[in-house]
DNA sequence: CGCCGACCATGACAAATGTCACTGCTCTAC
DNA sequence: GTAGAGCAGTGACATTTGTCATGGTCGGCG
């Protein structure tokens, strides 16, 4: 309030790939109103780094080992007073869903053109809120799922190449029971095997 | 020779995302003597651009739509004195060993360490070749590809979620020939589904 | 030529997967 | 309290997938 020198934005990067991190952390720090204060590979060491660090705002990959971006908003904005945007290749809309549910700020697709993420972090630094107008569009339209939770459990294990008797085993129900909830999903999905329809849910970010 | 100036080394950027694209350029801009002459988002326009603009080198995501990096890197090698780097984010041994075969002067994954890219850039404009250690070492000791044509073929459709049938139909055979292709790569891979079989496939970069 | 090996192709059989009908159990909501 | 929804399981059955034995074709090679 001295002045008309305004105090710059204090961020937090955090994505796997060391590449993409060196690389956002050049392209926002020629803002002058943006300064990079940390970075971190995993969604584990981001909270710690933010705890301590206290930034003003955290950008956050949503694809990374430990926990992902998700899983780190959440610890993140359960302690720590900041404001937090997610970044992601795959923009899924039941994704979205459970950013927002996170009380996530900001929400952008890695195909954002690169001037515009620097906007978005000035907008989410004033309090406001930014979702990419296309997934939210797409997030809209799209139906809520339809699935219990037994038959996310089996989809979820059914995308790696794992037989139904071994899917069984890992949730300690017979290979029965387990056959009859992918039937019941790939009804649902209207797919014609459980790895259809666990692409399916994939895709719309159910599992 | 005229006195301690350097010519600047001009470089052309692939990826298909924009948001990478743009964080990639600002990071090599830093740098006083590389010169971000261009960026394409996939690997058509890529191939035109080099063509037009002839820069001293070429850095392509191996990840892109229309044609990939190792497509564009073929063409651009064919019609352009130019030098080329791959750039990906699943650094698999075929696929080195394929880029190898393109006359592709770099190659590194995303996992590299920001600051090191700059001097892979250096070092490739000046005549030198660059591949990263670590997928060398895995690339030298992974078994060369055991696999006959018809079988990739059947993998490769193995990756989506198609019926065996309808495999069948696309490759123009009989069902059952399908299955035995399947069934000798499993054998082959030692895989224990068609899907376990075409992931290790894709894994080694064989499809 | 005649034989070999590699690849391609097929059909018969066995095993895994998907479908359906039905039985209980435990919640929650009306 | 009872109807509905989800969960867990069983058994019978059809379909799909994986395995195996077998033949065909083609290009070397002695």
């Amino acid at each position: 309030m001295t002045g008309d020198e305004t105090r710059s934005i204090r961020l937090l990067i955090a994505d796997d790939e060391h590449l993409i991190r060196g690389a956002l952390s050049a392209l926002l720090n020629l803002e002058p109103d943006i300064e990079v204060v940390g970075s971190a590979d995993n969604g584990v060491s981001a909270a710690e780094l933010a705890l301590e660090l206290k930034p003003d705002v955290c950008l956050l990959d949503l694809e990374m080992p430990q926990a992902d971006g998700l899983e780190a908003a959440a610890r993140i904005l359960s302690t720590v007073a900041t404001k937090v945007v997610i970044v992601t290749r795959h923009a899924r809309p039941g994704v979205l869903r459970r950013a927002l549910a996170a009380r996530v700020s900001g929400f952008v697709p890695k195909s954002t053109p690169a001037e515009e993420l620097a906007d978005v972090i000035r907008d989410v630094a004033a309090g406001k809120r930014y979702i990419d107008p296309e997934i939210a569009a797409t997030a809209l339209t799209a139906e809520r799922c339809p699935l219990t939770d037994r038959e996310l459990d089996a989809l979820r294990l059914s995308r790696s190449t794992m037989s139904v008797q071994e899917i069984a085993d890992r949730l300690h129900l017979a290979a029965g029971t387990v056959r009859n909830y992918l039937s019941s999903a790939m009804t649902k999905l209207d797919a014609r095997s459980r790895h259809e329809a666990a692409e399916l849910a994939w895709q719309q970010g159910w599992i």
